[in-house]
DNA sequence: TACTATAGGCACTTTAAAGTACCTATTAAG
DNA sequence: CTTAATAGGTACTTTAAAGTGCCTATAGTA
């Protein structure tokens, strides 16, 4: 456990939300539990290599419970553990920006988002 | 102005607060504007070009506005625009909860943060 | 027997983000 | 006539983030 030294304490919060993913994750998963190839599938452009590592710091960071069910093939899942529904809010309203921000820009959100997830 | 494409909303929201010092500069402002050489003080880690760089970004996005002054030397002050206005309590979360990783984690906010910003 | 599905490991490469170093302009003060 | 202060530009380099390709295990099914 490195001392780090934090100038404002959202540097803290980047540290265990902040890079291309995270939020992505943890966006999905405040929708209920999800499989790693749900996830994937959720998520087209990201590498199994990355999906992994992101989940395994999430995890680490007890943001996320990983759940293994003992068959073949094999399943797991990734569910948001308490602590990091505290950070539910933040993604909720991180999620809605967005949507206002892309009517802001674009005009028409459809344009802009995959038809996959206009249904949802 | 190219049309991407997005799987899920918040990553609009990435792209405008994404990166390692946006949320940082703007978490800033969101105490009132700053001259340039202020944020410098604020964020002693950030060098100038990157400063610049988040800062031009973030105007560009119409996020912040830009207020020049027409002396010598030169005084520039950033402020968040109406629109960016609409990221405080987003802003303000993520410090709070930061705050709250950092108590959980480190037990001690006194040992992390530096004593610079503890006392303002 | 060969192939599928699922979750993931690991070495290596690429790309994008960030950092370094050095440059500009202007005016006042010493 | 040199220096300080402020805000910023730009070419180049480094580092960290992300991506690629190929590997594993196992039980069931065609």
């Amino acid at each position: 456990m490195k001392q780090k030294k934090y100038n404002i304490s959202v540097e803290a919060t980047l540290e265990v939300i902040g890079g291309k993913w995270k939020c992505v994750i943890l966006c999905h998963l405040t929708h209920g539990k999800k499989r790693t190839s749900e996830l994937k599938r959720l998520m087209p452009n990201i590498t199994q290599k990355m999906l992994t590592q992101q989940l395994r710091e999430l995890e680490e960071d007890g943001i996320i419970n990983r759940i293994i069910y003992n068959q073949v093939p094999p399943k797991v899942e990734y569910e948001l553990s308490d602590y990091g529904r505290s950070l539910q809010g933040i993604l909720d309203s991180l999620c809605a920006w967005g949507e206002i921000h892309i009517e802001r820009v674009y005009g028409d959100k459809s344009e802009v988002l995959e038809e996959s997830i206009l249904n949802e």
